[in-house]
DNA sequence: CTAATAGTGTCTATTAGACAGTATGTT
DNA sequence: AACATACTGTCTAATAGACACTATTAG
């Protein structure tokens, strides 16, 4: 290939070729998170908070009848963001909701069918959303996590079908913060659905102790009891009451509603109080 | 485009047409990270140390004679990680050094050639590298960084030339601690790298508080002082030396070593001491 | 001796953890 | 009345911020 000399910016780009490099598609996949209710028989009892997420089972190969998270193919007019907020849409119906970028995976073998990158998200929603019509092969899977030394277990429930899988997370660096995920066990999961899952899950954490994304999971108004449950399923530990009220203190305002029915003393609601 | 069904994986996979998506080019881009001496007159004084990062002055258009972060063309059979350290062989000479992903930036219009998407990486090296022998165009600049209200300016400086950037952090999300960088004046950066290193240089000094990453940037053996004089340089203030030293203790410790003819008082050498 | 950094002791203010107690609905 | 949650007071332990002091070199 012969190099030319351009006089302008102009000209070079009025003469670039394209097609020179190769070129590959670009997917996003996201993980939608919800702290969902599930009713106890007691009454009196509030009802147990489950950290959710949206899973959608594959119609077609590669991987039919597998479950994924809701993703697709990036266009060329549109940015990466916007990728991410039409897939959702489309898949599971959900809109206008929280996301941000959570990391680009980009292994050689992690789809079959040819080298694709795909930068995943994190998105939030309340429980109430849980509830909208989503589309036919979209689900809620709770979670539960278990998490010892350098291996995770997720173990996922629709109400149908029940699955698990383990990862080991190994640092890649001694003075970092970054693991690699080795897949040990996975049976259910498409792609590398299955780190990427552990990979969001362990930033959400994260991001609980120093953001307010917190909030994204509530509805409007909500108890400081319930905002309680939210964070102790997500941190996958029980906070103490003062400690908790403390903390959060400077992020809630009291609102003059009351939440009454309970079987026990009433609660003030409160609404996010932004900074 | 009609339908087919497949039997099982291997014959869908067979099959596949992947042409079918349109595609596009894939880059890294890499901010380098250094903190550097600087040689002051007084004989008892220690170098100053400088916040640096590593610039490549493009030598073809687009951007022509501008200043830009190493950075190239993912090849279909590597990695992202992998290529981003091939190219900042290629571009810079460095390598074993430390890495990680920052951020991908998909905006339409960050290169003016055509549909690009760039993975960012952060890289840190200690300041003896800075004399390794670079690729001709590559050139280390010290940045002075001023951070005010929702405005970042930064001022570049290779000794030869110097310029400045003025960049306005908006919050994505009140919730969340993700900005939107609007670029307010820029005239020596190519593409959206402005953005980029003022992206990188917040997640440093995030980073810098919750792990050991500054000890990428040290010699084997340092003084308390000096590694305190890093961690001063990134977060952009002085800390306090009894709080700095119970703060460190347990990320180092001593080794035999002392240096010398400083115009005072010897200080004993520490190495990284991992957890 | 002096300027400069090296290194430590300690007081105080703030924050985090823990526990115990009171309050008030529904059934 | 009993249960379950709502909400608060307070003690203590741990941590962070601030200051002051001593130590030791080259010139």
């Amino acid at each position: 290939m012969e190099k030319k000399e351009y006089q302008s910016e102009e000209e070079f780009l009025k003469n670039y070729d394209s097609s020179q490099f190769e070129k590959l598609s670009l997917t996003t996949d996201t993980l939608i998170f919800s702290v969902a209710d599930e009713e106890t028989g007691n009454y009196r009892k509030l009802p147990e908070k489950k950290f959710s997420v949206l899973l959608v089972k594959r119609d077609s190969y590669p991987f039919k009848d597998k479950w994924c998270l809701p993703g697709g193919f990036m266009r060329m007019e549109e940015t990466i963001d916007e990728a991410a907020k039409r897939i959702l849409k489309v898949e599971t119906n959900l809109q206008d909701i929280y996301m941000e970028q959570l990391y680009t995976f980009g292994e050689l073998d992690r789809d079959p069918r040819m080298r694709i990158v795909s930068v995943s998200y994190i998105a939030l929603v309340d429980k109430n959303r849980l509830k909208e019509h989503l589309s036919k092969n979209a689900s809620w899977f709770q979670m539960d996590i278990l998490e010892e030394e350098r291996e995770i277990q997720v173990t996922f429930d629709n109400g149908n079908e029940s699955f698990s899988i383990t990862i080991e997370k190994k640092l890649k660096n001694p003075t970092s913060d970054r693991y690699e995920y080795i897949v040990k066990k996975n049976t259910h999961l498409a792609f590398d659905h299955a780190k990427v899952i552990v990979c969001g899950v362990e930033r959400l954490k994260n991001k609980v102790g120093y953001t307010d994304i917190v909030f994204n999971m509530m509805p409007k108004y909500f108890t400081l009891g319930e905002l309680q449950q939210v964070y102790e399923v997500i941190l996958g530990k029980k906070l103490l009451d003062p400690a908790f009220r403390r903390m959060i203190q400077d992020k809630v305002e009291k609102t003059d509603k009351i939440k009454t029915g309970g079987g026990h003393r009433p609660s003030v609601l409160f609404q996010y109080k932004k900074k």
